[in-house]
DNA sequence: CTGGATCCCCTTGGATACTG
DNA sequence: CAGTATCCAAGGGGATCCAG
């Protein structure tokens, strides 16, 4: 019996606080994973972080950001402007003139993602003491395969 | 002088609260980034949630998440253990048997996030509106191209 | 100035097969 | 059971050219 198969436990609950784990994430279904992709793609968070100071036009907002294609910021945009994050204002001007500012909705978003970038602030010493430590450890690992893992 | 070309203002201040926006999310150099990647990347965030509720196995992970291939969730677990957000232990016995666990680190990444998660249930009805009105703006500007955008 | 259209590369991630 | 190695398809994202 000691072979480690001890059926599985299956008793622990993934309801908590009122929503169930597999439900929130389950790719296609929920929005979570889309607002979690859009923020999370190359662009979006830096664009979103630049509005929410003031509205920016869009080439300010190219020489701004640095390194960002014209491309992937007209796209980045438009997705921000689709999910209601962002408002695109134009100006009927001879060479044309656009400006770009958060919503309410955007600015709440980010208000929101700034708890994150906060604890990503705090505990970036801790994360890199981790991955300097596993590497060391794998590296170890390599030379002393014959060594219990634990 | 009603072109349009106003000289850019550049009055506006990047600095809040203390942290500078063009320096934690500039691509390379920062862990924004890095953290962002890793818990939006398509399974992260679901293995955290699942490991946050109890210790899993390997297996129990695979058949819990369904859809993931074990190539992912290696890979996936690898990450997590490198960043010091989940803890690997491995028992010694016959069919081998390997735990997950979150970290405290990982655990206080994951209470974190849960706020983003929380906003995004929120406000999923205002952005499907967005998304809504967006779609019908848009194909109603195809019909109706002559008309001024404002 | 503000994009759209095209081409192309490279990464992410799935499927499968193979070890310990 | 717990992975690793290999192959391959889809999409993200850059560069460039062109239009309104």
């Amino acid at each position: 019996m000691e072979d480690g198969t001890f059926e599985s436990p299956g008793n622990c609950r993934y309801t908590e606080a009122g929503f169930d784990v597999k439900n929130w994430d389950t790719r296609e279904d929920c929005e979570v994973r889309q607002i979690l992709d859009r923020i999370a793609d190359k662009w979006s968070l830096l664009v979103i972080a630049l509005l929410d100071q003031c509205s920016m036009r869009f080439t300010e907002l190219r020489r701004e950001i640095d390194g960002i294609s014209q491309r992937m910021l007209a796209r980045t945009l438009r997705h921000l402007e689709r999910d209601g994050l962002v408002k695109r204002t134009v100006h009927p001007v001879v060479p044309p003139r656009v400006d770009y500012e958060l919503t309410p909705l955007g600015a709440d978003l980010h208000s929101t993602i700034k708890a994150l970038v906060t604890w990503t602030e705090e505990h970036r010493a801790q994360i890199a003491a981790a991955r300097t430590a596993y590497d060391a450890r794998t590296s170890a690992d390599e030379n002393a395969p014959a060594a219990a893992t634990r």
